[in-house]
DNA sequence: CTAAGAAAACCGACTGGTCGGTATAGTGAC
DNA sequence: GTCACTATACCGACCAGTCGGTTTTCTTAG
């Protein structure tokens, strides 16, 4: 098993990892190329354009989320904890590819950004079936965006405190609390 | 009163802008002066290059974090509340400039990401003297963070329900429930 | 009040460099 | 021969920053 990498996926990684450390602006064909140890050919030859090479990144961010929603709704009773403490695992490929479509979405991109909204459709849905109150989910949504958006922030560096896995256990232990 | 605002004023405000609705690409020094209503070298006379620019995008956040924190510091009882609820107002200079900032902080822009986790610990001081409970405190800056990381991905378009004010008054009572 | 000069504010053409994309000749494995 | 590239060269668009020059505003002497 452990199949290498094509050279595809190789360079979708690289695009993955320079839109998630460096920003979409750092983003070039050569970069991305470099990255994968591919010529720039060799990346013209996989992906005519940047926005097939996107259109790529986009698929695999919906093959991730389909997997992600469907292992929430095999155990809906640990779904929304799930969903949160799985927001921290910054280096899964889901969130990598996460954050990588986050960036691209603010950079005006509006399929990133329509892409977005479907994936949050979908974890709305499975935690509405695990949890069946509406204020509770947006609730859990809302802190997984939160403990997203600062692991996204610092790119690969320190975590700040916040999203430390320790506090966000105390912090869901805080929210289990609630009775509604 | 309400002198109009300088051209260096407006020039921020037009970075400001360009950064929250078209991203980090789309802030070139040519669209940042047309926003502005003046011409490039109108620009560069006012600041001799983007770095410049951006030193004043980022003293401009400083001194309206120190505001909102002197505003919280103000009613201990209302700060938490007051933290969550505003960062809804995606019109706000504050949360503009905010967003402005995080847009550069995500293009690898190391100052700007300095300046955004000194930012983050005078928020958490402020509500730290007003809860005295860390974990809570946590708790509120990730659903701040979670909405306005919502707010902030559509840009100035229609915002999802997670954003919606009545919904956040339900998820801030469900929050109230919790006993420390 | 005004004329004149200085300073501030602003214009827009230009330069050097980068990026996305195209093209093409060549290489080694199967 | 085809597949999967490498290596290199090139083009047009765009972008940050420069520079000479112009207009507007302020200052001050008469």
């Amino acid at each position: 098993m452990a199949t290498p990498p094509t050279t595809a996926q190789r360079l979708i990684d690289a695009y993955e990892d320079i839109l998630l450390t460096d920003g979409e602006r750092a983003a070039t064909l050569d970069a991305i190329a470099l990255r994968a140890g591919v010529s720039k050919g060799g990346l013209t030859y996989h992906f005519r354009s940047k926005d097939e090479l996107a259109a790529a990144l986009f698929d695999r961010l919906r093959l991730l989320v389909a997997e992600d929603v469907a292992i929430m709704r095999a155990d809906p009773a640990t779904a929304a904890t799930y969903y949160v403490t799985s927001s921290l695992d910054v280096r899964s490929p889901l969130e990598r590819c996460n954050v990588a479509v986050t960036r691209l979405a603010q950079g005006s991109h509006p399929e990133a950004n329509e892409l977005l909204a479907q994936c949050r459709t979908l974890w709305f849905e499975v935690l509405m079936e695990a949890m069946g109150h509406e204020d509770m989910v947006h609730l859990v949504m809302l802190l997984g965006d939160g403990i997203y958006f600062n692991a996204s922030l610092t790119g690969t560096g320190a975590l700040p405190a916040e999203t430390d896995p320790a506090t966000i256990d105390r912090i869901i232990a805080l929210v289990r609390t609630i009775r509604y």
